[in-house]
DNA sequence: TATGAATGAGTTTTCATTCAT
DNA sequence: AATGAATGAAAACTCATTCAT
């Protein structure tokens, strides 16, 4: 990559990070490109260069701030002291680690929770999947896939099940952090828990005989 | 009430609904209130005497249309051809009749979803609760509670239950309906269902002594 | 007409009449609706609720500022101290007080030569007659057929010829006192007037034998 | 000329084409030099080392159109199959060949009429007579000088006619052919030959005695 | 020569809000 | 109560021109 190149990725860069900052601190309809590019240290017309617009440069930023949030969760699973058993366990820690980023920064909760897709979530993993760094959000699907199958889930289509997990995490916590409604995030965390346990539950295949309450879709026959 | 009072109450209905008519056609940000005054037959400056505000006037609108949507589906149960057995039955056959309404009206779910929060919903429940029209939405609310009761479940805070059926319904069928993301709504629903199932089921007390499957976090060791 | 709307009239007026100083001292390029605003004493906000944009406001400025040109040539023809004979005596009369007076106002002739249409001109000559003040330009149209007649012109499309003639009054005069080229307007007045003297004789029925001053194309008659 | 001078020559030529081409297409206030420049396959600054700025461009641009649409105009009369005779038949047969153009090519007689004058026309027919290809426009206005005489024109200035003729030509067909006001062009035609009739011929010398051409306009009654 | 990123003044345009009528 | 003209700050966006490479 030459000189240039170089410099061109550190102003986008540099106009993304400062839209992120003044995002979360004013709000995005507060804040004007003029502010952007002046914290930039750039011309107004320059922004014009990178982005088409405030929108534009917003969509690339929840891509990326959702995605670094995961792949920091990520990482944190890795170092973690206590080892982690089991998909369950694996997903309620990374929940509570999102969970207790984003009450740190609640801004970027409000600012992710009301503008990330689905959609978006999984063009960042494939985005990162691409362009593998040492660590990337593929690494944690597959992962997922991997502690599936290894405990014994039985799901069809895993992706929904994902799906329904982080939609379910992402809008209560985001009532709960942000207005405290109806209840704090203390407060609803052990329900958090539990529910997603129930969840996953609901996947597992029975150990033994005993489960007759709900055959459920997949459900196995009971021998 | 006074023929002027019924006046001012038309004219606050006709600024709400085509504030809504507009809201869901060409978008909140790019709705003006010029744009309100206008297709309400009334001055700009007349706007100011009803709602503070953009905000004011949306707020209000969310609550109102929510609780409308509920009440709807709370009267659609009552005449409903098969009797509903049971709390479930109940609760995913409102959330069928209201998935099926916001089907029809996307713009209506972008409107509520990206706007509603349980503190607004809440508010709409009291506020109907107060003015008992031949049924509202606190009625809702003690069914709800009647069922969980009489159904046999055990649940410290039957509202964060609530609310968290609520939130999981809301923000997926966006996704699925809005951008047909990780799949479509049909594709969704059995899905849907059975998450909601093994929620409650969850919370369901034991008939016999064999329930194996779910200890639960804080669960009891059965005796 | 209420004083409110007196109020706005004069309020456009002003608009029209400082847009007019500014387009003819500084060119329409170079007239910023900012500097229209400012030197009527207005908010610039003002300019967008009497006209779309500089274009809408120009148009109305050219056909205003033409009509008013011929108009002004049209009265004085009325109190000149020598009595106008016939039709080439008025329409001579007329290019000269019209030149005179564009002489006198280069930017006036740059501004309306360059946008003024045979369709804007119409558009004005209609409108004064609709709203006939004591002179209009309808009478002037009127004064031209008239005198064709009288002065025993054959002339099967009226229209035509005046056409013809105010175009090639504007044309050339423009080039001669905008850019003294091909020669100043006073070295082209006498073959401008040479030039329409031609072009009318040539409609000139021969009256019997004793128009000797024009042999004309088809009056040859030469013994 | 050197490989390098060729290589210069070139993207000259290809600004002023493409540029051209944005002219008649998307008019020139509408045309900027970044759309220039990436039309011609070259860099922005790249415009700067072959033009001053944007009117430097079109003004060469004019000379160049008009003068090609002349040359060719008089290339056609050469090759033409009837033979003319006369001035008139001469300038006739030009006025037809390139009205004819110019209503192919409307785009191209608004860029002209909009911007030709009487300077740069002549600035166009001195440099081509510097440059003397096979054809050039000062033979067109040689040939015009020479068949006035010999057709037995009196004219103290021939430029000053031709001048008038060209005006009235292109100011009269701009409206007929771009807004068919008053009438279409090929309504229009036959008045236009007419009038160019009857200017010419109010310079034709009479076959024998005396020149009562110019009694001018206040001309006293002969006796 | 050629490039094209950067500039930033300049322009248009919008719109919530006020206030005299 | 109702009006709607006026405001003017604020915002988006443009583009000719420069200049380091």
């Amino acid at each position: 990559m030459s000189k240039v190149d170089v410099n061109k990725q550190n102003k986008r860069n540099s106009l993304l990070t400062n839209a992120y900052d003044l995002f979360v601190n004013q709000g995005f309809n507060k804040t004007t490109i003029s502010d952007i590019a002046k914290n930039s240290g750039l011309a107004k017309g320059t922004f014009y260069l990178y982005f088409k617009d405030k929108y534009d440069l917003r969509d690339e930023l929840i891509a990326r701030k959702s995605a670094q949030l995961l792949l920091e969760a990520q990482q944190a699973m890795k170092v973690r002291p206590v080892p982690i058993r089991g998909l369950e366990d694996y997903l309620l820690a990374m929940v509570d680690y999102v969970l207790n980023y984003l009450q740190r920064n609640k801004m970027l909760l409000k600012f992710i929770s009301k503008n990330l897709s689905w959609g978006i979530f999984r063009h960042a993993v494939e985005k990162t999947a691409e362009n593998p760094s040492s660590s990337n959000l593929g690494e944690f699907y597959d992962n997922y896939l991997m502690a599936l199958k290894a405990d014994n889930y039985e799901c069809d289509d895993p992706e929904l099940l994902l799906f329904t997990i982080i939609e379910l995490v992402s809008s209560t916590s985001f009532s709960c952090i942000m207005y405290e409604s109806p209840c704090t995030m203390e407060e609803y965390l052990p329900h958090l828990h539990q529910t997603i346990h129930l969840i996953l539950e609901g996947y597992r295949l029975p150990k033994r005989e005993s489960d007759t309450r709900e055959p459920a879709t997949e459900a196995p026959s009971n021998p």
